[in-house]
DNA sequence: CTAGGGTGTTACCGGTCTGTAACGTCACGA
DNA sequence: TCGTGACGTTACAGACCGGTAACACCCTAG
């Protein structure tokens, strides 16, 4: 798994990546720097030769996330050209894949949950990316046609985010295997009502 | 505020409700036994009289936290005994309530993910005791004669677990400021559909 | 008065954590 | 060939962690 990673690539890329995996899969008070550097087949100095601090590895871990998942965004409008509901349905079915995929939930919420601190320089990284993610959601909906756009795309946020809460207190059969069902009722309804 | 709780009662009380405070506010993992001794008003060496390992601390925490959430259950039959109707609504202003008032999420799903061993012992207890609180609310939903219960039930469980996320993430002005909104319209949307 | 249980105090163990210092090694480019 | 920079290795500092041993204390029940 991790030894993917370790193959040949720049010291600072596996780091990140193996970081990014091992934050996400233990927690990142979970993980030591150690643990990390030997599993991206490195050392600690060399970690801290590209990474000011550990919470400066976190916040990187999470941009990088964020990166993926802007990724995805890019791939529906790809394969559903202006297609704006075609775009939210398939997002649906990516959120549900990701349930059921892994049973661990967003790196980003889950951060959130494990640094405590007000003032942690993680935090105002984490809202600003939430933030983001929330905005590009609306304006799918928005483009959609949907009327009341923030309404839908705040409740689909927050069932997505239930979900994989959920999936992490009481598993995938909990009802978060109901997820596709409640997005598409949503959407329909949210369809039925709007005043495009 | 810990104070309140160090005055005299017995030390295996104070220690408990200490420990349920701080784990809630810092997390589990941010807070070592030797802080929750010293705000309990008390010492390490009686805590582990009291407790096998702190392992064994966290599951009695959730436990107590468990037995609170069941007496708000209570009250909200003693309320508005017999109407199960009146009872999911004030369930609803129950939770926007805990949104508003604290910006730390659920006990147990936090939790569940800072205690990432698939065979730490607290995380049977999360889910059972998770399982329970969402039997909970599907009763409830049945007795007020809504038909699809189960899917209310469990969307309006995400619905609050992802607020309670949200709201440490982006905070209260965030997707969880509607959540009053989502759930009142899901239970009159189910309810027209109802088959009582 | 006395015995005993619950409690407080101090010191300690072994381990882990983030982060740093000092030094060695190796490849590559001028 | 030389030197420069990236990387590896070892050792360590200083703090914190969960958990235990030994002993002193005090209140209360008998």
């Amino acid at each position: 798994m991790a030894d993917g990673v370790v193959e040949r690539s720049r010291p600072r890329d596996r780091i990140l990546e193996t970081a990014r995996d091992m934050f996400h899969k233990h927690g990142i008070k979970g993980v030591g720097v150690d643990a990390i550097t030997e599993a991206a087949g490195t050392n600690k100095m060399t970690l801290y030769r590209h990474f000011e601090s550990k919470d400066d590895l976190i916040i990187e871990c999470l941009r990088a996330t964020a990166s993926k998942a802007g990724a995805m965004w890019e791939a529906f409008e790809a394969e559903f050209p202006g297609d704006k509901l075609a775009q939210l349905h398939a997002w649906v079915r990516k959120a549900a894949e990701m349930l059921k995929a892994d049973g661990r939930g967003c790196d980003m919420a889950n951060a959130a949950v494990e640094l405590t601190e007000p003032d942690h320089p993680a935090r105002s990284v984490i809202k600003e990316l939430k933030e983001a993610q929330r905005d590009r959601l609306v304006t799918l909906c928005r483009d959609a046609g949907i009327g009341q756009a923030e309404l839908l795309a705040d409740t689909l946020s927050l069932l997505f985010e239930g979900a994989r809460v959920s999936v992490q207190t009481v598993g995938t059969e909990g009802p978060s295997a109901q997820f596709v069902r409640m997005a598409e009722g949503l959407i329909v309804s949210f369809r039925g009502t709007a005043a495009g």
